[in-house]
DNA sequence: AAACTGGGAGAACAGTTGTTAACTGCATGG
DNA sequence: CCATGCAGTTAACAACTGTTCTCCCAGTTT
């Protein structure tokens, strides 16, 4: 068995490039803390580095490349620990603080991703808002999926879900972004809660009084 | 009267000063579609605008400046709008299809401004992500004392309206941040009054069972 | 052991950036 | 009607940018 394709590194060689290659996204995550993709260059990061300026081109074509790769570093291994997470907990309240305690941990835990994706959500450079987009629609259908299968999800249609999920998904990138201007997680935290239970208390009185006529 | 302090030009000295500073600012809203403010450069504001580079400082003392005036230049005028149409509507699905078509309007008339809003509300200067929070908040605010003269909103306490404030407001620069990703608006328009619709039901039950130990 | 591969270094390129200084010419206030 | 103020110009600065080409040398393959 020559050729294992998967493993991160097979000789010394490809594992010295692992190296490089992770340290120049760890520099540019640290630069981006104050400044957006759009503006980061490539020689910023490299000199952060250590490394030469055209080492760059051996692991990036260039800086919205390399967002495209943080892109995936910062949300790649949430799928799994968001969608363990609902269904660990039923729906109501203890489902609510599990939400918001998972947001509130990956901000503590990494602060430069989650400031990284609030902030390109919305930046200057298409690709990367591309992928955080894939990425968050992803989320959203994950989300729906874990919905379909409880009983309160009984009568909802399988669009009014998507719908639901992506409040969801989109409240946590807020709240995520409202935990990195504050030092005083308490008043945010508290406010989030309170947003999901009004959307929980929604959804369980969404199929009282349908509107369905328009 | 010889010195009315509000008009925006006295003579035709002060007229042409004007005439540039609003050139310098659409020129750079207009690059600005395409790239985050922390990249701008102030030459190329002056070069699009067709003026010497120097002729920005007797403007603004750097881009972030001009973003700041752009804060102001986007978001302004709409603290009258928003709640005149609120005002205007009472509770329930008129209110909803109010509050998103203002949104649909916004961004059809001022693209550019509201794509500015979006992406500098997490971008990475300080001043105009401060300035932009602060325009929000004050948003909200205003959302909430008009809540708060409503019949339904007995019972809830001032936090409580804020928090349900901020949740309208926030959501209203979300589905404006959509409506710039796609060329179809139905879908977008469609979802954000379903969601609205969520909360608004989740309003109407919030006092049903009250959580209020925890 | 010899040939090859490819990550990284070095130097040079044309172009860009923000900022300073000293200037020009015109509308304005006395 | 003349002197002042000030928006905008011109020129120059040191520093920076992305990109190309050439080279080197250690790890890998045969």
């Amino acid at each position: 068995m020559s050729h294992t394709l998967d493993g991160p590194a097979r000789g010394a060689r490809q594992a010295q490039k692992q190296k490089t290659r992770q340290a120049l996204l760890d520099a540019a995550l640290r630069l981006l803390e104050e400044q957006s993709l759009s503006s980061l260059g490539l020689r910023e990061v490299t000199r952060a580095v250590g490394v030469a300026p055209t080492a760059f081109y051996r692991h990036f074509r260039d800086t919205a490349d390399l967002g495209v790769a943080l892109v995936e570093e910062a949300l790649g291994s949430l799928h799994t620990t968001l969608v363990a997470t609902l269904a660990a907990t039923g729906d109501g309240e203890e489902r609510i603080a599990a939400a918001v305690d998972l947001i509130v941990a990956y901000v503590r835990a990494y602060p430069a991703h989650a400031r990284f994706i609030a902030r390109e959500q919305h930046g200057g450079v298409k690709r990367v808002r591309e992928a955080i987009g894939a990425q968050l629609a992803l989320f959203a259908e994950e989300v729906a999926a874990q919905f379909a299968s409880e009983p309160e999800a009984a009568g909802w249609s399988e669009d009014d879900l998507l719908m639901l999920a992506r409040m969801y998904v989109d409240h946590m990138v807020m709240t995520a972004s409202a935990l990195l201007e504050t030092d005083d997680a308490g008043p945010v935290t508290d406010t989030a809660r309170r947003q999901l239970r009004l959307v929980s208390l929604g959804r369980l009185h969404w199929l009282d009084a349908p509107v369905r006529g328009n």
